[in-house]
DNA sequence: GGTGAAAGGAGTCATCC
DNA sequence: GGATGACTCCTTTCACC
């Protein structure tokens, strides 16, 4: 299966992401297409794996998690930073990402929680029992001043 | 406007966080009610800014943006991280975050960008020509294993 | 806040190009 | 790959509770 996108698959990913809930025939009358031509592209986009998911952004203070932090954590075993490790916090829900970093630190992970005496015992209670973690430093978020995960569409 | 939500709202949340193109009849049947009365609440939710967004998650490697960072940025103007600044740096396009963090650093930003060569020519580019950022440290990413922007939505 | 009915529009698929 | 047409189902509004 091809993994090229042309520039009706662009311009698809492009009103996608930014109101998913577009319907299929508005989508093809913006791209000047019959609707069923559209939602076999859209269909395609979705078996390629383009498209991961269609979500909804909620405004965390609406669920009381207001607090966001950054952590950096450094395995015991020195550079071998083990999957295993990474699994481990991967399950935890209140961990959003999970990121194998260059240099000393091993993972730097980002977390949503609801506020510091939270995230004291997420710390003591999830990530202190995962073998391997040497140390962890946390990187509080005062203010949030940008926050998106789209992505720039090249206009091809 | 209250900003009070009860389980039918967390539910609504929880069906809409997972899939945002549930169709309005599919979310009245799973939560028993008239679609209507759905169309109501999801209303409701969206003018209350509860909702913020419906969007789609597009693999980055699939438009060529292959390499994400971390970049902590230092104001040359000690403490005072200006929100000048942070406009600045939330005005890329390639900055999907700009969060201003505690300590000695000011800014974190969150980059999103093809290679390592596109990010010197952005740091180079864009970047410098922020007025008071006195230094940058960033921190590449070499493998993500989780990523989503997904909120714990609370039982109720 | 919720229901139910009704009209217009959208989703979906078989068929043809 | 894309268009057409037809059938089904959904969206949306409105009167009523």
């Amino acid at each position: 299966m091809e993994l090229i996108l042309d520039s009706t698959d662009l311009n698809i990913l492009k009103l996608m992401q930014d109101n998913s809930r577009i319907s299929n025939a508005d989508l093809a009358r913006e791209l000047k297409m019959a609707p069923s031509a559209m939602l076999e592209r859209v269909k395609k986009l979705e078996q390629k794996k383009v498209i991961l998911q269609y979500t909804t952004r909620i405004d965390p203070a609406a669920l009381n998690q207001k607090l966001l932090a950054f952590i950096f954590i450094r395995s015991a075993e020195g550079f071998t930073c083990s999957s295993q490790t990474a699994q481990a916090l991967s399950k935890i829900p209140e961990v959003q990402e999970v990121h194998h970093i260059a240099g000393e630190d091993c993972f730097l992970v980002k977390v949503r929680i609801a506020d510091a005496a939270s995230l004291m015992n997420l710390m003591r209670n999830s990530f202190q029992k995962i073998p391997n973690i040497a140390s962890t430093k946390s990187v509080i978020v005062l203010e949030t001043v940008k926050e998106q995960q789209q992505l720039i569409i090249p206009k091809k």
